[in-house]
RNA sequence: GGCGCCGUGGCCAAGUGGUAAGGCGGCAGACUGCAAAUCUGCUAUUCGUCAGUUCGAUUCUGACCGGCGCCUCCA
């Protein structure tokens, strides 16, 4: 069988193009982490779930994979939050990040093989920072603060395609440093302020006590993990510009060979037609969607709704039409598994279904149209299984389809779980109704309805009996 | 000001140079004692507006209108 095409949106060369691994086996990735001073917001969850299906469909492919997400726990707004509280950064960031892999979980997103803090880099970071400077790519200014400068690189601006001698006229007033050569330089290493000290997060360089700047510790724990090339290097669409763009920068001005080969971002997610900012206030996270009783699978289904290249809009609206849909597959996925055989013409239908899911996902990740595929396939599949066929195989590959469509996407709600004294009551109740339905009894039977939907529990009447169901 | 994205039915959302996937919702029917679930049918002569290219455009080009993002805190 040919291997078939996967492609990938690459932001250097904004095209789609064909993507393989380097080796030929497994797909090196660096997903640009959250900061952990607070927890994170839906939004960045967006962009992690535009990481965890893309490691899902690279193993759909059959691909290994290596991801490597970092933890940012040094930052301005970390060392803010630890000196306004008189507490050290560790004690501001080892809760939050508690918090971030316990959402994570919620949301189903898949452990990376590894989680690297910038705070445990900073030998490898200083490294890179010397490599620059012997380079002549970087320099010290007289504040103490070590920068990169951007017109020694001659890439400088690839991936953002910023012009960088046309600045603004309408854009935020640079804060000029006159320390700095060039306004535009970013800071690798800044001198440590009382503050950092008392907080710790200062560390002994060969320039002084300081702490990295933002972007130094990406291309530390990239290349420390997964080399000097990295396949792909993923985060959200606002880290084009300066972030990657000056990891880009000091990685390959200190290496001399390309940082990574793909470069992929996430939309972002909006709140009220803005975009979901902390400063703007108009966030909601993982514990907001708890508190609504969304589950996770129907979070999951709204936000592969839309393509991750596009921008997408959160509505109560559109999270109640995913709540609903993914309530359906809960549906169709215990009917699965509960039935004893089908049509033959379920076998058909499940590897049309299998064939047009894989070639939209290895499509630059088209989880619309797999999601579509999918739902076209519920449909066609409840109909042949309302024909009570008998063909076992049939059945099995449906199973079996459904199993590898949902290894990805991972869009059906967890079945509640057990609850023995519930189903005592609702057993017992139900043969009431059963006795009341046998004399006719309907007013009776309608109540005792009544009172078990009271308890949130749904009943469906069939030819083998009546079933039940607690509801979310 | 520079760079970029988007505008498809009530809501969400795919998509293609040849005549509009899918979900939610709604309506009708089948099934049911009635429901629920499921199935069936219907629900955009039309894809922001106006021009242009073309035998033919929602899909290409241009202008305009509207929304959003980035231009060193940012997923």
């Amino acid at each position: 069988m040919a291997a078939p095409d996967f492609r990938l949106h690459n932001t250097l060369t904004r095209k789609i193009e064909s993507f393989s691994p380097e080796d030929g086996k497994t797909v090196r990735i660096y997903s640009c982490g959250p900061t952990v001073y607070k927890p994170a917001h839906l939004g960045n969850f967006r962009t992690f779930m535009f990481e965890d299906l893309l490691r899902r469909v690279i193993a759909l492919r059959g691909w290994k994979i290596f991801q490597v997400m970092n933890l940012t726990d040094v930052d301005d707004k970390i060392i803010k939050s630890a000196s306004e509280r008189g507490i050290s950064i560790s004690e501001v960031t080892t809760p939050i990040t508690k918090i971030f892999h316990a959402d994570r979980a919620f949301l189903r997103i898949e452990d990376a093989e590894l989680y690297p803090k910038a705070t445990d880099h900073i030998p490898e970071m200083i490294a890179i920072v010397e490599r620059l400077v012997e380079r002549k790519l970087a320099y010290l200014a007289d504040d103490g603060t070590v920068y990169f400068a951007i017109d020694k690189f001659k890439g400088y601006g690839k991936l953002s395609r910023l012009d960088t001698r046309e600045v603004k006229a309408g854009a935020r007033v640079l804060q000029d440093d006159y320390s700095k050569e060039n306004a535009q330089d970013f800071a690798l290493w800044k001198a440590a302020k009382p503050e950092d000290e008392a907080s710790g997060a200062a560390w002994d360089s060969p320039w002084g006590r300081g702490r990295p700047g933002w972007h130094l510790e990406c291309s530390a724990m990239a290349m420390k993990y997964l080399g000097e090339t990295l396949d792909i290097h993923c985060g959200g669409i606002d880290l084009i510009f300066p972030h990657h763009e000056d990891e880009i920068a000091q990685s390959e001005g200190a290496t001399g060979k390309p940082f990574s080969r793909f470069w992929c971002h996430g939309e972002f997610l909006l709140t009220d037609g803005s975009k979901m900012a902390k400063r703007l206030g108009n966030v909601a996270t993982v514990q907001d969607l708890r508190d609504q009783g969304v589950p996770a699978a129907a979070f999951r289904h709204f936000v592969f709704s839309t393509h991750y290249r596009k921008q997408l809009n959160m509505s109560s609206d559109a999270l109640e039409a995913s709540i609903e849909g993914v309530r359906r597959l809960a549906d169709f996925a215990a009917r699965l598994a509960e039935a004893k055989a089908a049509t033959p013409e379920l076998e058909k239908i499940a590897e049309e279904t299998d064939a047009e899911v894989t070639a939209a996902l290895f499509d630059d990740l088209n989880a619309p149209i797999a999601l579509g595929a999918l739902f076209t396939f519920v449909r066609r599949a409840n109909a042949e299984l309302d024909r009570n066929g008998v063909d076992k195989r049939a059945l099995e590959k449906a199973r079996e389809v459904f199993a590898r469509i949902n290894s990805v996407l991972d869009v059906v709600p967890e079945a509640a779980g057990p609850d023995p004294e519930l189903a005592r009551w609702v057993e017992d109740r139900l043969t009431a109704r059963k006795e009341a339905r046998a004399q006719r009894d309907f007013a009776r039977a309608d109540s005792i309805r009544a009172e078990i939907e009271g308890r949130g529990v749904a009943i469906e009447d069939s030819p083998q009996g009546t079933k039940w169901k607690k509801l979310r």
